[in-house]
DNA sequence: GTGCACCAAGCAAGCGTTTGGTGACGGGAC
DNA sequence: GTCCCGTCACCAAACGCTTGCTTGGTGCAC
């Protein structure tokens, strides 16, 4: 079928392969038997590649906490205006979370899992830096007086950051594109769901 | 320490311990161990009260569903404004919610593997009957002119359970009350965030 | 003829579940 | 009052299966 050649470009399709799985299935529920039967191997022949399957999982989430940064911080170096900032956040995450829907279901589904282990120290770093972004662009919203006053700056973030990351785990439909829905979100955000 | 008396009592006892563990880490990822280490038993006792692991599943998905569409159903009997049934809704759904954690965890987590089976079949029903509770009322707003007319009920509909009830699977923090979070998520959902 | 990608087989540990047995308790018969 | 018997809640041990992972070997490429 696909024929990828170089080492590097066979085990980078292994990893797709299993991120594929975990999309639908979360980390733990995914077994490498699984993986290896969708890469047409078995399952030891994995250990080839890997040396453990947490392996896979350590790949997957550091390369989307990096590349969601990324975009934040673009996000707030770009912009002076925090509610600019914040649309840009929400469009520029959009964007990285349909590249890596497998890191997000492995967040939700098993985040008690990989937030326990030493490994993954890194994912409560990363998420820290996360919030610290959302909350700086909400307060300096307030202050400028673009935000409402009495918002509680941190518990809207966490209502935000989990709207924003849920419909990623959407079964990819038909019904809706990815513009629909970031634009249906951002329209609610600012603008609530009431006629003036 | 705790004395149940009757086998009622005994059996609604091992439920609900076994909920509090799937509320924090779902379905399949808890053992049938760790319920018996909890209610200070060995595992292969706990087939004395349940025939499976999940009948107990079974038991608290069942009581959170029908509380739910309970909550639902008396709210827009009650009343013909649709922005009012709306909030109504929000609100039965957050007492209902903070009654139902481990439902809540177990549908996030594990909604996969239950709806699978023929068994847990009854969960569709009352998701399709939840989003269609949501969907006229949204509908009914739009004709009333109260919600904006270009709103996309399905994907508002959406949006709207995923943001009601995603808090309900935070960690019982002290951060905030439960007035606290629907308030926010009130005033999120008619204003948005900006000042008008 | 050396290295690489993989197979075939199997390991220990953990899973949900089953089996046979044990002690405590309670209600009749005498 | 005591004896007996049944029921109840549970234990101790194991079953069959799946899990992530290991081991030793094989064929092909260069």
């Amino acid at each position: 079928m696909t024929n990828a050649k170089s080492p590097s470009e066979r085990r980078a399709h292994l990893v797709r392969l299993a991120g594929d799985l975990f999309a639908e299935k979360g980390f733990r529920a995914t077994t490498v038997r699984e993986i290896a039967d969708a890469a047409g191997i078995l399952s030891g022949s994995l250990y080839h590649h890997f040396d453990s399957k947490e392996s896979i999982g350590d790949e997957i989430l550091s390369a989307f906490l990096e590349d969601v940064l990324a975009g934040y911080r673009e996000a707030i170096r770009e912009t002076a205006d925090p509610r600019t900032a914040i649309e840009q956040i929400v469009r520029s995450s959009t964007a990285t979370l349909g590249r890596h829907r497998a890191a997000l279901t492995m967040l939700q589904n098993d985040w008690n899992y990989f937030s326990g282990q030493p490994r993954f120290a890194y994912l409560r770093t990363a998420m820290k830096e996360i919030e610290q972004t959302w909350i700086d662009q909400l307060e300096r919203g307030k202050q400028t007086g673009q935000f409402r006053a009495d918002l509680d700056a941190r518990l809207t973030y966490r209502l935000l950051r989990d709207i924003l990351w849920l419909p990623t785990s959407w079964r990819p439909s038909a019904t809706w594109s990815t513009e629909q829905i970031v634009d249906g979100l951002l329209r609610l955000l600012f603008d609530g769901i009431t006629v003036p």
